[in-house]
DNA sequence: AGCCAAGCATTCCATTTTGGAATGCTCTCA
DNA sequence: TGAGAGCATTCCAAAATGGAATGCTTGGCT
């Protein structure tokens, strides 16, 4: 029953599975078995997609309901001290750079509302009920979960200023000197925003294959903090380096990268208090940085 | 899951075990588990009846909405031929001597209803979710469940016309004479119908210790149809028979019996269209019933 | 047209979960 | 204070569930 739900989630048994911790066996099995009892079919097995019967439809949007009220309900009596927590996760970078800085604010805008953070990459939010909401970097497109647009990525060129001590930063060619710093979007695979900034510079032949890898953006940071090499990060991320001196920005040039941080939540949330205002808190602050 | 959702109804381990056809053990596991995953008690074991914490009261509502609108999709899954079924179960007698006179006239009033009709002495409507609605006889108190009054027994004694051929019948001495045909509430205890009729009636000494004795009230009819000897019965279940001239009335007494039928559904089936078209219908017939 | 790969079905066996029977424990009531 | 009702516990058996390997079907691609 829990299986066919995902099942309709995902859309294909495979996923199902990974999702359930289980096999795709397992989750064909289970699904077979409730189809059997039922005498009816749930799914129609086209290849590579599975859709729907009516039936399935109606009986998964029962089963999504019903399940979903008896978590809440679960969750209350688990947590029942907790009934004023909002559970978020949040992108680990994100979380150091935008969130923890503005987290008194927050409590003070909020102060029945308990926090817990979670800064996992990818969160649960469409898989389990844990989480009330989430902040996601994305394009906004997650399937069975509503999104609303907090801000969209600027990328800067930011270094020590110890690195610059006696140096002109003019063109390509000053640049080429430093060691540049990354981050991974995978163990084999850079994020590609070090050229994206350079096609928006204009700066041609520049080499960009060796420097210092990371598999977070906020390591990098830290790593350009420490006087380590130049990196490319987000405007919003370095905002209070860059008012502080410990970070400087090298020449004028910032891209708007093509994602941006979503706040998520389930479509059920609307009428979750917590979650409401803690929207309406993000969304007036994202408007005070912009204004800044 | 389950298993607390019936513990909870049953407020006892043994009966629950009984419902779901498992042993105590396995019950009183199964609910031990549960308090152990959520780190809470859900009932109050005192000796003799449990009793719900404000956890499991509440965890208990939840379930039990979410299971149901669960069972009652899957009903319309295996039966989506039948989405228009009417699943009812009625007293036999009143099955045989009232409602199934009727049926032609409630096709007639509901013709897009149809109907199945069973007659279990004892139904299942506050434990499983097959039946939409029951009508029972008793005091209209069942925990759980909503109960709509229809009528209420009048005692009349009958008997065969062929019985009183050359007979003059006055007084109880008169109806010492025939055989009494009694009613079993249980193997071995009548109903007290005949000694309720004769107190009101005002005939003492009448020894109604033999006699035959039926299970069923409709039994007892049959008998006394076949010239078997005099019984006491519900007016409502003998009008035919009495308009036909099967059976005679004796004395004009009529006792009004301290239990009546009723019209019982789940408190969920209130916005049940077919369910509140067959009350409706219910009401309006035994309305015409009292004024003819 | 035919091959390949993606993805569901199936089979067989191991694991885990669930259930039953017997027994123990504790509180209530007479 | 003893009996009995009713829940807890223990131990073992049975059943359900899950995993790995493998088979099958089909849509896409050359």
């Amino acid at each position: 029953m829990k299986v066919f739900e995902v099942v309709g989630q995902t859309r294909s048994f495979t996923r199902a599975a990974e999702r359930l911790n289980l096999t795709q066996s397992a989750v064909s099995r289970q699904v077979r078995n409730l189809e059997d009892e039922l005498g009816e079919d749930l799914l129609i097995r086209r290849h590579h997609h599975l859709e729907l019967t009516p039936a399935g439809a109606e009986l998964l949007a029962t089963i999504q309901e019903a399940f979903h009220s008896i978590e809440v309900s679960l969750r209350s009596i688990t947590e029942k001290s907790n009934q004023n927590r909002l559970r978020i996760n949040v992108p680990p970078t994100f979380a150091k750079r935008w969130l923890l800085p503005r987290l008194p604010r927050l409590r003070e805008a909020l102060p029945d509302v308990d926090i817990s953070l979670g800064t996992e990459a990818a969160d649960t939010l469409a898989e389990r009920g844990l989480l009330d909401c989430a902040i996601r970097f994305g394009d906004g497109e997650w399937p069975m979960l509503d999104a609303s647009i907090l801000m969209t990525e600027r990328h800067v060129v930011v270094c020590a200023p110890s690195l610059l001590e006696g140096l002109k930063i003019e063109g390509p060619s000053d640049l080429q000197r430093f060691t540049f710093l990354h981050v991974l979007a995978s163990p084999d695979r850079r994020y590609l925003t070090w050229r994206h900034w350079l096609d928006a510079a204009g700066f041609q032949d520049v080499d960009t294959r060796g420097g210092l890898e990371f598999d977070l953006l906020d390591l990098a940071i830290e790593a350009a903090c420490a006087g380590l090499g130049v990196t490319v990060a987000d405007r919003s991320m370095v905002r209070n380096q860059l008012q502080t001196g410990q970070l400087v920005q090298l020449f004028d040039v910032e891209v708007e990268g093509h994602e941006s941080y979503w706040f998520v939540t389930r479509p059920q949330a609307v009428n979750d208090r917590k979650v409401d205002a803690f929207r309406t808190w993000l969304l007036a602050e994202v408007a005070a940085d912009r204004v800044a």
